[in-house]
DNA sequence: ATGAAAGCGCTAACAC
DNA sequence: GTGTTAGCGCTTTCAT
């Protein structure tokens, strides 16, 4: 049985009750509360005391409204669910513990007018920066974006034109550089496998430019495949049957994600088939799982981590003050992991 | 080069300045903005175009201040790096997508002096609810909870004495069933690899429940092994290698995650052992993951997703009026997923 | 070192 | 259907 709790206060307490209580006016709690402006030791003690006491906790909706100053940065993100995202945010908080801003997480699902939706709602809290993924939004998201007069920061990728500063990789390099590594190898009849999703442009300008460095050297993707949904181990297993079922002369496959590399990596090696001699095989992310598996996948390695960092330590020195220019440029080199699925030995 | 933008404004719009560029008094906009109270479709329509044009985005901050209400529900999670909770996340935004109500994620890294600060935070905003994952807290968060007179779901576990509501399993019983399931298909000599982490209290309830239900058949763990840090897909090898080593005759593992149960699945059938004939093996989670897998790994399906989802419900129901009582509880159950590497054949 | 007054941008409540 | 008034709980500014 518990005991009867103090009963619940009928109202959120205020400035107003932590000020009667101490004996103080409500400014110099407020002083005291902030660590702002001089207050003597006894005074302040008595305060933190009857706040402490009393359970107050500060609103900051009110706070926000007089100061007209949030901690809050928005950070909108398609999705949390694979891996990439959630390392982009660890980045960013690291960076951010150690202010006093905070990140505040919105999720698009890969949907323009969630994206829409997200930022509006977002903006209207009024935080002190933008951290968006990509460099596509609707037209009305680009304009609250340049009209909200704070820093935004776009992420991921830097194919494009950005609203202010951007921190990423070019996905179009990371596509082309994959293709010349792996044609140096001498793979010559080369699948794709990926996701189906128009509106990942991140994804497409990997396979942009992958396709576009294989042309310099007259090659083309012989075939591909593309999924949705699901276990995304499993689908990489299914569309690698798939696809040597379709092509089994295929000597090369390359994944749009680890996941689904990984999937066809196992299956691979189940079926025997010799890898890199027979079928060489390329992923994209460098996601640590990768570490665990029989054999180390090919992949590039997208920075996540570092971007999240970077973007971060923006917004955090131009809302400090030390940084006063907009429109940074970062672009970070997207790192070839050869692993063993890519050299021919 | 870029194109000078419009000189971006000097200060955030305000109502005000909406009202004057379509001549309608303040109240009116706000009328209009808001979808209440009977507005004139002309009047709507000059307001929704002059609003448009300007690009005016409210000022939350003023709304909440002056109606206090907040259409935010704080989410505190330990980890977003995991698999689970990013699913528990989906339950949750599936949910309350329906609603005006948005979740807004802290992450604790499993620290309680953390879990205090982001909570402190959070709750500065005054949030519609909190969904705050697990039932240990200390002191001064479980009073802020209290105090905080908002609906405070405590979600995954139901093993101990929660603040409000609490929607999850019992972890105690998912590790006794999960013992008992070993014993019945024969295993006797059984080893528990898990993690290095005295403040993940699930996954210690779990080991408690599973030694005993062990104790209660004359059994024990006989070996153990722990980690931190790194690919989970790559220490469940190591950790499995390293065990196996130490005590080549044991006949069941038991891993406290899907992850490193992966690893040590892989590593097992690498080396050509009879999984489940001479090795058993069975984890925790039931992530979507496992599906991918040469063979399926045994596990306990944690019901993440509908998790939260529940609890979701808990709080938008509460916050709308539907429901007035406070401490729900439900408890849900974990499935047991025999797989392959459980079940004797 | 402390206090008093004004007001941040909105909405509740009421008047018309 | 639309406008007016009075705050919401803080912080800014200025006075003492």
């Amino acid at each position: 049985m518990r005991e009867t709790p103090p009963a619940p206060p009928r109202r959120h307490l205020t400035l107003r009750d932590v000020s009667e209580v101490s004996g103080v006016s409500e400014m110099t709690v407020s002083r005291v509360l902030r660590n702002r402006g001089d207050v003597s030791k006894k005074t302040r003690d008595k305060v933190l005391l009857a706040a402490k006491q009393l359970g107050y906790v500060p609103n900051k909706i009110a706070g926000a409204l007089a100061s007209s100053r949030v901690n809050l940065v928005a950070v909108i993100i398609p999705s949390m669910s694979n891996m990439v995202f959630p390392e982009v945010m660890t980045g960013i908080s690291e960076v951010l513990e150690k202010t006093s801003l905070q990140p505040v997480v919105g999720i698009t699902n890969y949907r323009p007018e969630r994206e829409e939706a997200v930022l509006y709602e977002m903006l209207s809290w009024r935080p002190s920066g933008v951290i968006i993924a990509g460099l596509e939004h609707s037209d009305a998201a680009r304009a609250m974006l340049r009209a909200s007069a704070i820093p935004v920061v776009e992420i991921m990728d830097v194919d494009g034109e950005a609203v202010d500063a951007v921190v990423g990789i070019s996905h179009r390099r990371a596509g082309r550089e994959m293709a010349r590594a792996i044609v140096k190898q001498g793979y010559e009849r080369i699948g794709f496998l990926g996701t189906k999703m128009p509106l990942d442009h991140r994804a497409r300008k990997r396979f942009e430019g992958f396709t576009e460095a294989l042309a310099k050297t007259g090659l083309e993707v012989v075939e591909q495949e593309f999924y949705s949904g699901g276990s995304a181990l499993l689908k990489g297993r299914e569309m690698t049957q798939a696809i040597l079922e379709r092509d089994p002369n295929l000597d090369f496959l390359y994944y749009s994600n680890d996941m689904i590399g990984a999937g066809g990596l196992l299956w691979c090696l189940e079926k025997g088939i010799d890898v890199p001699g027979q079928l060489g095989m390329a992923a994209f992310n460098g996601v640590e799982f990768l570490d665990g598996l029989p054999i180390k996948l090919a992949t590039m390695d997208a920075e996540r981590r570092e971007i999240g960092r970077a973007a971060a330590r923006i917004v955090a020195e131009r809302t400090s003050g030390e940084l006063t220019e907009t429109g940074q440029r970062i672009e970070l080199e997207p790192k070839l992991q050869i692993g063993q699925t890519l050299r021919r030995y």
